[in-house]
DNA sequence: GGGATAACCTACTCACGAGTAGATTGGCGG
DNA sequence: CCGCCAATCTACTCGTGAGTAGGTTATCCC
């Protein structure tokens, strides 16, 4: 290596730069191995640095792992609420929502591998972050659901079922997210648009009275 | 200890009988602290026995969980099969396999748990295990939703997105169990129904050509 | 230029947990 | 009743990876 090259990588940047710089490998790196099979010396090594800077700057592993977490639910959410119209009908705004999602695993898959599975299979106060911004969302899917109808047909049901069925639709949302990896060359858009047609009709059809019940089964021949 | 209980509790077992204490033991901690976290001491002393005799039976951590994997998902697709009825319309064949996943998850937490938040968490061979299990759930369920319209409204659209839709619904079922693990309380039969109104209606409509798509976006004042 | 200080590194320690060697003994077939 | 073997244990090794001690040097600012 020559003695510029030399120079140029041995050149020091400020803390806030190195921060970032660590931070944005610790997610790709936790995304590849996961938390336990990721050790601190490879993110070092592709952040570019040695471990005791890490230390110094992110501290132990679980607290680089909670910045990652946070940083990633943040932004997550960020490019959700940057999305969303709130100016217009429940349906427009869940498609909005979810379109907003789409967009942001699409364009950022480490950050959505950590959260969605590392984060929760980890457990502890890690869970706890992801499940609270999960909460949220299934809070505001349920409003959204109950704001549509105003319960007019089904009453006390859809009330006990109203979160109940959020966290389906948001646990559907995830699940095709994770779809989508393996399924690319779909548009964020169309992934919306397929899921809006499954559940939203389903929700429709719930705040217009009408309901499926299963029929007597008759036994085999 | 009396040399009556130090005789009951040394007394020996036959091989089989330990496997099955062993694996029980396996399954119970990898569902509370996840592969990496539990120790094989713990596994050994929650079976009651001692470490060699965990590897001399079932062999290394990695083999034991495959182990575990393996015959957690025989036991729930084993479970969906029974319960399953094929002779009758695809929204009941539907229910009724809802209905037996939600009653298997019931009473079986833990191995709900190493299934889905372990073992997809972990990667490599044991989570293509449970990846080709849900395959398989997903390719059933995408099966039914094509037959039951065969797709008489909406053609290749629904061809392409099928699949993912069914990948959504089994997301969905599989978000709502463990939002179940939060809130008990809940009959499987009622998880399962809810389940069906959300996403049948949807497909029904879906089916029968209704579509929901986005009106125009006008911008807020 | 020359301290001051923050950026940065090499080279360690140390705990923990997977996996094993080798001794011990209960219980069954003869 | 006895020998044999499978069942079982205690008590280790050893690799790996988290975390650190202590020194070095670039860069800023006067």
């Amino acid at each position: 290596m020559s003695e510029t090259e030399r120079k140029r990588r041995v050149r020091r940047l400020p803390r806030e730069v190195r921060e970032r710089q660590i931070a944005d490998a610790a997610v790709e790196v936790f995304s590849r191995h996961g938390y336990h099979t990721a050790s601190m010396d490879e993110i070092a090594e592709v952040a570019g640095v040695s471990k005791p800077m890490v230390y110094a700057y992110l501290g132990s592993k679980e607290e680089l792992f909670a910045a990652c977490i946070r940083r990633e639910a943040q932004r997550l959410l960020k490019a959700i609420a940057d999305g969303v119209r709130n100016d217009v009908e429940p349906d427009m705004q869940l498609w909005t929502g979810l379109r907003s999602f789409f967009h942001f695993v699409g364009s950022n898959r480490s950050s959505w591998m950590v959260l969605h599975r590392q984060a929760l299979a980890v457990g502890g106060e890690f869970a706890e972050e992801v499940s609270q911004m999960r909460s949220r969302s299934i809070e505001l899917v349920a409003a959204l659901v109950v704001a549509s109808g105003t319960r007019k047909g089904i009453g006390e049901q859809a009330e006990k079922s109203g979160e109940a069925l959020a966290a389906a639709l948001v646990g559907a949302a995830e699940s095709l997210a994770d779809w989508w990896l393996d399924h690319p060359g779909v548009p964020a858009d169309v992934l919306a648009s397929w899921l809006m047609n499954l559940v939203w009709l389903g929700f429709g059809d719930l705040v217009a009275g009408e309901v499926w019940s299963p029929k007597d089964l008759t036994p085999p021949a």
